[in-house]
DNA sequence: TAGATTGTTAATCGATTAACAATC
DNA sequence: TAGATTGTTAATCGATTAACAATC
């Protein structure tokens, strides 16, 4: 299959999401569909899905179900995916409660502080941890993704413990650029940007 | 200036960030020194200031002070915001009690909910209104921005919600693709495809 | 002057769209 | 067969990078 565009890569969750919500007993979906429901082009849709040696047939569309087990392999969701997040503040318990993980194959399966007072409580589905436990529990866990849900200036200090600990996928939610090994994977979500963003639209 | 990409709009709140977060008696910062806090090359850093007719001088960098306000106020980051939040679950409630909005001039002005159990209770700033009064308080509050923070089967109805009371841009963090007027900036940030797209770099 | 750094152009790269032959 | 829809190519569009003259 090659190696696929970033963008395409973006794209796939929003075709699967949207494939899951059809009715179950749907059979075929043309690009066209895809592409309403996923918000793009069904130009684009039809591209990456050949990316993906897709196997629609022309006249016809794709098979539903045979397209939803494309993408989910594409993008490995075939088992539970193993997610600790660092950080127990509000953004951090509020991802820990999160329903859409659980829904989408993802499991948090801990969630780790430095503050004393946090640590025992419950959040989500598990107890509040040391940070220092982190590498370890790793045995237990096999963590496959980290989330940094730390102020700024802790970020790039729990970057490192968790590639130290063998994570080599990471969620960033603290508003700093990190810098970690060209091996890892690394997205960052910053909310106030998205905000700055949206006032530049209002002041236009 | 004439019409910025909106690659250029998406980079200005990282430039800012960096800029914001340098020593005080700082004077001058180069394209460089730009570059590495925000993560991307020097010469986009240099295109991009350029389109704002930001006045760097040559051999010498930018003028710091100077730099920030061009970019805030290309950004429309005079006064401060007002946001209005729909969803009083763990993520509007985090994101209610998020300190990096405020910090970037930001405020959560109003919350809301159509649940009778959290309308009364206090989240961030301001206590949990029910949906209904969103746009009554509109005539007090003047919200600028919307977030939606809602399961994704509430989200096209609250946006609707939203445009009719006069929002103009709106922040949607349920995971469902919705339609609004041309006019409206809509962005949506999805939490689990964010994990998703780590997933497929796992699988590589 | 020599060194540093911008501003801008042209080249390159990458992604999207339009169009349509293939084919179900 | 006629209508629908894919898969793919070429054209277009847009964004980034490289390079360097201008100039502080």
């Amino acid at each position: 299959m090659g190696v696929l565009p970033k963008t395409t890569v973006a794209r796939l969750p929003r075709y699967l999401r949207y494939l899951d919500d059809l009715p179950r007993q749907t059979e075929t979906v043309s690009s066209e569909d895809i592409a309403q429901g996923a918000g793009v082009s069904a130009a684009l849709v039809r591209k990456d899905l050949s990316l993906l040696g897709a196997a629609g047939r022309r006249g016809i569309g794709y098979d539903l179900h045979r397209l939803e087990a494309v993408i989910s392999r594409v993008l490995g969701l075939g088992a539970k995916l193993a997610v600790a997040i660092v950080g127990a503040g509000h953004l951090g318990t509020a991802l820990a409660n999160y329903a859409g993980f659980k829904v989408r194959g993802f499991e948090i399966a801990g969630i780790y502080d430095i503050h004393p007072a946090r640590v025992g409580t419950v959040s989500g589905p598990v107890q509040v941890r040391h940070l220092d436990w982190l590498a370890e529990d790793m045995a237990n866990e096999q963590y496959q993704i980290g989330i940094i849900a730390t102020p700024a200036n802790a970020a790039q200090t729990v970057g490192d413990l968790m590639v130290a600990a063998g994570i080599r996928s990471i969620l960033n939610f603290a508003p700093a650029v990190i810098r970690l090994p060209e091996a890892v994977t690394l997205r960052q979500v910053d909310l106030a940007i998205e905000l700055q963003i949206l006032s530049f639209h209002l002041a236009q």
